[in-house]
DNA sequence: TACTTTTGTATCGTAAACGATATAAAACAA
DNA sequence: TTGTTTTATATCGTTTACGATACAAAAGTA
């Protein structure tokens, strides 16, 4: 068996499963809000900035249209935000929170903090995680090529 | 806006993008053989240890078995597995590689390596690459429980 | 043995991801 | 202005993920 071949060995196998398992860990704080974990994203994204084009949304997660659309529809009906039609570009959408969208801020403050602790651990603490940071960073610059 | 609802202080989503990047880094090598990244993991689970049972597959991939049965039974249409009913234990269902399941093993000899080059970069050599392993597998450790 | 619980897999429903394609508006060119 | 290209979003089909549930075989218990 060739080194290259076992599991263990493999870069990107350990980044989709700590993805996963890190995913999993907000779904108890974000489903009781019914919430799911890329929603959450796209909350984060407008908390910074409301009312942005479903282009820009997509670019600052590195997501395609085609996926946050449906999923910004599915926002949409649930009164988290609400999506209007640009006035200077009639192609754009224009993605905006409700008071429902902003009254998540506060009830999901304190999600950070409880994911955050959970995956503190020998080689990952506040002095490590800068370090992870950035190789993190730095191969999802060397990937995405745009 | 607190620091802690950045999106770029969010290791969550660092993880998430650049384990959605490096699978689409494996797309192309994968597509040509009719493989998704998951069937890849399948066969790199199958190449370490032949016939074992879909609870094995799934428990070294961190994965259910409502996740792993429905991607095995694609495989199975495609020819590149067999699943049999466990003669010891009927309820198991143990999965073999076909000959052309084995035979992937040499036509995908060097995806590793093309992958592994594509993510090399400043914070990311063959050097520093055993720190990114060990923070991942501790965040791993830490998120499993079983 | 008969009954209960556990275990291994499968099925179902929903929500991502994403390649491919469609469509209308805007920008550009002839 | 008319025709072409680009841009922004949406739709469609397929494959994960995963919670919830179902079901039969095995294990444990009375």
């Amino acid at each position: 068996m060739k080194e290259e071949f076992k599991l263990d060995n493999q870069l990107c196998f350990r980044l989709y499963t700590a993805s996963r398992l890190m995913t999993q860990a907000y779904h108890p704080l974000l489903s009781e809000h019914g919430l799911t974990y890329p929603q959450y994203l796209v909350l984060l994204v407008l908390w910074e900035a409301d009312a942005q084009p479903v282009n820009d949304i997509a670019h600052k997660l590195y997501l395609e249209t085609n996926t946050v659309t449906p999923l910004l529809q599915r926002m949409e009906k649930e009164g988290i935000l609400i999506r209007q039609r640009g006035q200077k570009d009639a192609r754009q959408m224009i993605v905006s929170l409700t008071r429902k969208g902003w009254d998540l801020q506060k009830k999901l403050a304190d999600v950070p903090f409880k994911v955050g602790g959970a995956v503190l651990c020998d080689s990952v603490t506040p002095e490590t995680a800068p370090t992870l940071y950035k190789m993190l960073n730095d191969i999802i610059s060397k990937l995405k090529n745009d």
